[in-house]
DNA sequence: TCTGGGGTCCTAGGACCC
DNA sequence: TCTGGGGTCCTAGGACCC
């Protein structure tokens, strides 16, 4: 095909290979914990130990905790009565969801005018290749252009992150574990496979209680004792394909592309009940509630799902899910809810016992401009959407946008009226009146 | 101790098509 | 009589991450 060399020029034996890149991973030192701060000055600002997370009343996890209440042993995933057990002094706050979401997007911000390709990896997390930046940043080292951006994040959002760097996303982000808090740690390139065996195994991305439990078992309790191994013995435990991927890890070797814009691949809402529910119109009413929440967000995307799912946790924690793939793309809530309804149905069919959470989840994307199929015969399953239906969506979508969530009661009324009961789910919705 | 809510990715089996 | 060999799409479940 075309030649990276000009003809005159003499070829090389063998291409050199590409210059490593240059990644840096910015990660907020307790972020849940510095937003509940800075939206709270003098209550949660003066609060050394500060847990963020659920009610200890009801049924919440920590969050995010303080550094000083870290101390007493208090961790992300906990229950929230336990850790005020270790932490009895401890003053636990909700998370402050919008503050979160705003205080992230001002970070984002604050990166993307100082490195040229930034990618969000979380609310907290995020990814920069400056390669090629060397002649704009003067030859400025890694190390150096980590606590430049540092400053200029905190200056400009009050925000205090850590930074690590390495020539991929892996060996970046376990910099960042270094550097923890407020500081930089850059690892050269060639120093990769070093600087792994200095990292517990338990830390790795994608090592999990469960993996690194079964190398526990196999008695391997360092990434040494896991390159030590032969090959073909990592992949009679483990399969082919994880015993490659472990091995790739464990060399340091990773993925080094940091994609702006990457898209997002499914969109869902769930809701733990403080108490278990029972009474199946109770839960049509939450799963209605909870098709508006997953609706709204979708239309605010300018998407539509063509699949969509739901899972319930039982009340001895089983958790369960049913999805349905349609042959044309959705949007209103109304289609999303009729399809989750006949899901939830399939599910309590299948064991009928109390109901700890109850969720909806939206996959399998189109663009909301993308032409739609016209259909030639009626259809069958009442699940595609009439045009009245999604301007009604979109309709309530501006209203609630103007008034506020109490535009949502009145939807819901309009809802709960024109849903088809789930023994005549597969019938047509009756007509266009209900909306007036 | 009694387990949140938002996601991604992988695997395995079945249906279906050529 | 003894049952191919792909490829794609879909579903369920699980591991994992922040």
């Amino acid at each position: 095909v075309c030649p990276r060399v000009p003809p005159s020029a003499p070829t090389p034996d063998v291409q050199a290979p590409p210059p490593p890149r240059r990644i840096l991973h910015v990660d907020c030192d307790a972020f849940f914990v510095q937003v509940a701060r800075l939206a709270d000055p003098l209550g949660a600002g003066r609060t050394p130990l500060l847990i963020v997370g659920g009610s200890p009343s009801g049924r919440g996890v920590v969050t995010s905790a303080s550094y000083e209440a870290r101390a007493y042993g208090v961790r992300s995933a906990m229950p929230t009565g336990q850790a005020l057990r270790l932490c009895p002094g401890a003053t636990v706050v909700s998370v402050p969801r919008e503050a979160v979401a705003s205080r992230s997007r001002a970070v984002r911000e604050a990166l993307q005018s100082l490195a040229p390709v930034v990618e969000a990896a979380s609310v907290d997390e995020f990814y920069l290749d400056i390669t090629g930046t060397e002649r704009l940043f003067r030859g400025e080292p890694l190390d150096g252009t980590a606590d430049r951006i540092r400053r200029a994040v905190l200056e400009q959002t009050s925000v205090s992150t850590s930074v690590g760097g390495g020539s991929n996303r892996l060996i970046a982000k376990l910099a960042t574990s270094r550097a923890k808090p407020a500081g930089a740690f850059i690892v050269p390139p060639g120093d990769e496979r070093a600087f792994m065996r200095t990292v517990p195994l338990a830390d790795i991305p994608g090592i999990g209680p469960a993996l690194l439990g079964t190398l526990t078992a196999k008695g391997l309790r360092t990434v040494d004792d896991a390159l030590a191994v032969e090959p073909d013995w990592m992949a009679r435990w483990l399969g082919a394909g994880r015993a490659d991927w472990l091995l790739c890890r464990l060399e340091g070797r990773g993925d080094d592309e940091v994609d702006p814009d990457r898209a997002r691949k499914s969109i869902s809402s769930e809701r733990t009940f403080t108490r278990d529910e029972t009474d199946d119109e109770r839960l049509d009413t939450h799963l209605l509630i909870l098709a508006e929440s997953v609706g709204r967000t979708l239309r605010a995307q300018a998407l539509r799902a063509r699949t969509v799912s739901v899972k319930i946790r039982d009340h001895d924690f089983s958790t369960r899910q049913r999805a349905h793939s349609l042959p044309e793309a959705i949007e209103s809530d109304r289609a999303v809810h009729g399809v989750a309804r006949s899901l939830l149905a399939d599910l309590r069919a299948a064991r009928r016992v109390p109901v700890r959470l109850l969720g909806i989840a939206l996959g399998a994307f189109e663009p909301s401009g993308s032409p739609r199929q016209l259909t030639l015969f009626e259809d069958p399953t009442g699940t595609t959407e009439s045009e009245r239906e999604r301007e009604l969506s979109r309709a309530v979508d501006k209203l609630r946008a103007r008034f506020g969530p109490e535009a949502v009661a009145l939807a819901r009324v309009a809802h709960r009226s024109q849903a088809p009961p789930p023994s005549t789910l597969h019938a047509p919705p009756s007509d266009d009146s209900e909306d007036s």
